[in-house]
DNA sequence: TTTTTGACCATAAATCAATTTTGGTCATCC
DNA sequence: GGATGACCAAAATTGATTTATGGTCAAAAA
């Protein structure tokens, strides 16, 4: 048996169910059936251990998000289609939706940092497609970057934090799309 | 002298200077040169005493930011003139900071229930803002309730959320302009 | 030799009792 | 009869003590 690979999916477990703060390296070397010793010839220390998981999970969000797009559709259709499922991802992933707890309650510093990396990553993503539109002639040309970090944070606001000062009043799927398409993505066509 | 206004002005600077848990009643009195008890002759306890010297601000915003307005400008650009001057305030006004930074620091929960209603209170004031233009023919119909939280929480993105992330790189105000001109404010013309 | 291991250590975190502070009250005083 | 500050219960702080944890390394296992 792959002992790395044991140690991963242990870490992988331990903090989808606990958390960062809340996984020992104890535990961990116990899940996986190993010296807690030999957790640290493969990672120098607990945080490069959950850079590995957390790196793993990414990946995943970007198969899932790639997965929700539709051959042909619009640009506008697949953003929302890919944003929409990613912020699913975000509350649904055991591990995503423990990190965000975390570090909203704890502040964990290392789950802070890597939520910000996420976040960076989703956005990178976006400026990816964003970039490729542009390219295939869709969308005019524009900042890029920024057009990306906007979008993200959009959808953020609407999805995430409209509920938390609207009491449970969640915004419906149809009215997020209809105020974006009439405002950001009409203005990005090319 | 009016008891009820020294009070008052004695809690303002406390609470200016120390936010709102490091201020104490028994400071506040001395402050005012009252005697504890009369305070609560004027103020049912420590959080309404707060909440009308927050009160008193959001008047005093919403002051400074009628005061960027320019007569006869369009839409785009007193829009962005009355949020930018309202994010100024956020951080250089000494009580909207300290809250601010409160908020985050400690979570005080009187702290960040107030902060909630200033933003709430300034998403209705751009909501007015845009029915007054949509009224005036400047802007065509819109989800108004919408926009206004889209517009509020976009430039609280470029404006406070991008430098955390982006390691003091600010964004210039002319770049932030650029892109809300050729996004969303474009868009909402008639 | 090379890899794995868990007892071991320094440090950080949790506990908890004693102490201090603080929001709010009310009998007294001016 | 309005203002006051000594007073109180409850909450917060402190600090000494205990417990838990990340990381190491000499020794065992492979």
């Amino acid at each position: 048996m792959d002992r790395r690979q044991e140690i991963l999916e242990a870490a992988a477990k331990s903090f989808s169910l606990f958390g960062y703060k809340a996984t020992t390296m104890d535990q961990v070397a116990k899940i996986a059936n190993v010296g807690k010793g030999t957790i640290y010839t493969f990672f120098a220390n607990k945080e490069e251990l959950f850079n590995a998981i957390v790196l793993q999970m990414v990946e995943e969000m970007r198969v899932a998000s790639d997965a929700a797009t539709v051959e042909g559709a619009t640009f506008e259709q697949n953003a929302h289609a890919r944003l929409m499922q990613m912020l699913k991802f975000r509350e649904t992933h055991q591990l995503y939706a423990k990190l965000v707890d975390e570090g909203k309650e704890l502040r964990t510093p290392a789950v802070i940092e890597v939520l910000a990396e996420i976040e960076n990553e989703i956005v990178s993503y976006i400026r990816a497609k964003i970039e490729l539109a542009i390219d295939k002639g869709e969308l005019k040309p524009c900042d890029s970057e920024l057009v990306a970090y906007l979008l993200f944070k959009s959808y953020m606001a609407l999805v995430v934090d409209w509920g938390k000062t609207h009491e449970n009043e969640e915004l419906s799927e149809e009215r997020i799309a209809g105020l974006l398409r009439s405002t950001i993505f009409t203005s990005l066509l090319a």
